[in-house]
DNA sequence: TCGCTGAATGTATGCGCTTACACTCAATGT
DNA sequence: ACATTGAGTGTAAGCGCATACATTCAGCGA
């Protein structure tokens, strides 16, 4: 009734433990007729190694770790069994039913990265996405069973990322380098949005735009907001003069800060949001209000998601590759495995200005 | 310089492998003053218990397995180096770019529901998406290193999954049950599809509705043609004298399916798609074509995935819960796992009929 | 005072595998 | 004919932990 193991296989085939063993794991280094009959035994017992056993024993499990917290609200779903309603509902679904399901899309493609880079090397992939749970325990659970772990720069204390590191290779993603020693990957935030800003300064006059930026805590915010200041400083515009909201990152929170600029009556020429979701909630105050993107105001995000292709104007953005990340980390991870002692790594990855019909007008 | 283990521990504060074993596990049978030197220790040296030797030992793995194959054609990226190229890269970004990235929302989504659960429950998540490589291997690789896990139907041969099946409970995603006894999650594909026809037949009096199917070997595929069916017989309109049209579920498909109606001359009052993507590439060419959605032809979907809730029109479709399957899935594998001898469950998730304007006319 | 009880801790075994090393024996060279 | 070789296989020692069972000892009643 038990599953079978090595020694199982091993007495079915009148064979050392060890042969099976080397049937699985080397098979060139068994007579051919010899790994045909475990083989066959294997098939007949219906054998599955027990990674565990192997993973001890190699001292390597062959799997990798991602680790992100969760962003989105969404995640609160509800406990209610939902097995037990109708088979179907009818549901005439207004236009404005809002923004329904929030895609973390900046998640699912690092995932996605990920997950194909770390099969394509013959990892696994153990994912984590922290929610109201201690973010520390499932980390240091994720650290116990991975080979190298990746995680969103930022997400968890650095004394527990140096107690892991003791262990095994830990990867930042999209975080800038502090004063740590692990290894990073991040994208051209400085570059991509000094090139954005410069744009809009050399090619449409831009003097004065407001910048409406992340949580205080985001380091790809700052590094953004600095890239904007870089821009303005080397035009010889003061950025301290300009204003700087903030928001959250979230659509709903941009649009009060949009109505917000609306209402004090002066439009700035152009609106510099940090990440696309924030430029999709003034595009979608300034449309409500009939105000003209990009004529009488210009709109830009960051991020390149999906939804700032499809809204209308389409939004100007600088794109950030993040499947690339995912693999990038990835990367990473095992090339430290393979050279523990390699200086830290700090990769940047590039990212590409996509002017669209929020800056450039309509085609 | 390696990685400390209980027993280190264990020397280090002066008690057996035993009591550090007992202060991670069941804190409660070691006396207090003993496990916070015990705890202080394990900062001290850094110490992560090795997940491969606990679930050795404790015979289960805490981990849950999710398999999917990789549908979408994008996974081909490029081998190229990715970090050579400039930091930025300016591109003026016209419309019509076409669809760039089809996101799998599909198993994002179920990844999403498994994932939120699985964890809430005390479980990691190994996450599988089959490519070019065998699928075998890697579902066969998965299969060790969990207590459970899920694939989606169809996908992977029903031998394999026996093999497996006799150590570890499989649960199979989105199919409906065949000869097996497999434990199954899906959704109310007949009934949506069934509800949505009628919907069509009694309130839009249409008579002839044109159905473009996906792939032959879908069982989601022939349960919607099921319900089509179904509303039509039980309307008394012979399902035999329409014609059944076939895609692949990809919007490109569609798009010359749809063509060829178009150039046939007689358009259908109705067509009543298997899957949104395929709807998406019919609304393509009508607007084309210049034939107006719904007056001329009324075009429905089913998945509700959210490119149908920003397009124009807005597609009607049947919105299946994806984050409940991946849910629902993980939910399956526990209580077979808790009770291995339980009769084979079949569980299906209501869905809803979402009715919008490419059926009902603008708001 | 002494045996008894139970809480706290230690000892020892095994989980299922990998792998260094030992061994066997047919093929080869001298 | 005999030593040498190496391919093929077996033996046995862990890998790091959980846990049944043994042990210790403070507190207790009689």
């Amino acid at each position: 009734m038990k599953p079978p193991t090595v020694y199982d296989v091993a007495a079915h085939a009148g064979v050392s433990i060890a042969t099976v063993s080397r049937v699985l794991r080397r098979p060139d280094d068994v007579r051919a007729s010899t790994r045909e009959h475990v083989l066959a035994t294997v098939r007949e017992l219906g054998y599955v190694p027990s990674a565990s056993a192997r993973s001890l024993a190699a001292r390597r499990t062959g799997v990798l770790g991602l680790y992100f917290p969760g962003f989105d609200a969404m995640e609160e779903l509800d406990e209610a069994e939902f097995n037990q309603s109708e088979p179907v509902n009818v549901i005439v679904d207004m236009p404005d039913s809002g923004e329904v399901r929030p895609p973390n899309l900046y998640f699912d493609e690092v995932l996605r990265g990920s997950e194909l880079e770390a099969w394509r090397r013959g990892f696994a992939l153990l994912v984590g996405v922290g929610r109201g749970t201690n973010p520390e325990e499932m980390v240091s659970d994720i650290a116990g069973r991975v080979d190298g772990m990746a995680v969103l720069a930022r997400s968890v204390p650095d004394a527990l990322l140096d107690h892991i590191s003791r262990r095994i290779p830990i990867v930042l993603v999209a975080g800038p380098r502090r004063g740590d020693n692990f290894d990073h990957v991040s994208v051209s935030n400085v570059e991509g949005m000094r090139t954005l800003t410069e744009h809009l300064i050399d090619r449409h006059g831009v003097r004065a735009p407001v910048f409406i930026g992340g949580p205080v805590d985001s380091p790809d915010d700052a590094e953004r907001y600095e890239g904007f200041v870089q821009a303005l400083a080397a035009r010889d515009i003061d950025p301290a003069a300009l204003p700087m909201l903030r928001g959250d990152f979230s659509r709903m929170q941009a649009r009060s800060i949009a109505e917000g600029l609306v209402a004090a009556g002066e439009l700035p020429r152009a609106v510099v949001c940090s990440n696309d979701q924030m430029a999709l909630g003034v595009l979608d105050v300034l449309r409500r209000r009939g105000i003209r993107v990009p004529e009488d105001v210009i709109v830009t995000g960051f991020d390149g998601i999906e939804a700032g292709r499809q809204s209308t104007p389409r939004l100007t953005t600088v794109h950030q590759p993040m499947v690339d990340l995912g693999r990038a980390a990835v990367r990473a991870m095992l090339s430290r495995l393979d050279k523990r002692d390699q200086p830290p790594i700090s990769l940047r990855l590039p990212v590409q200005v996509l002017l669209r019909e929020s800056s450039e007008g309509s085609a």
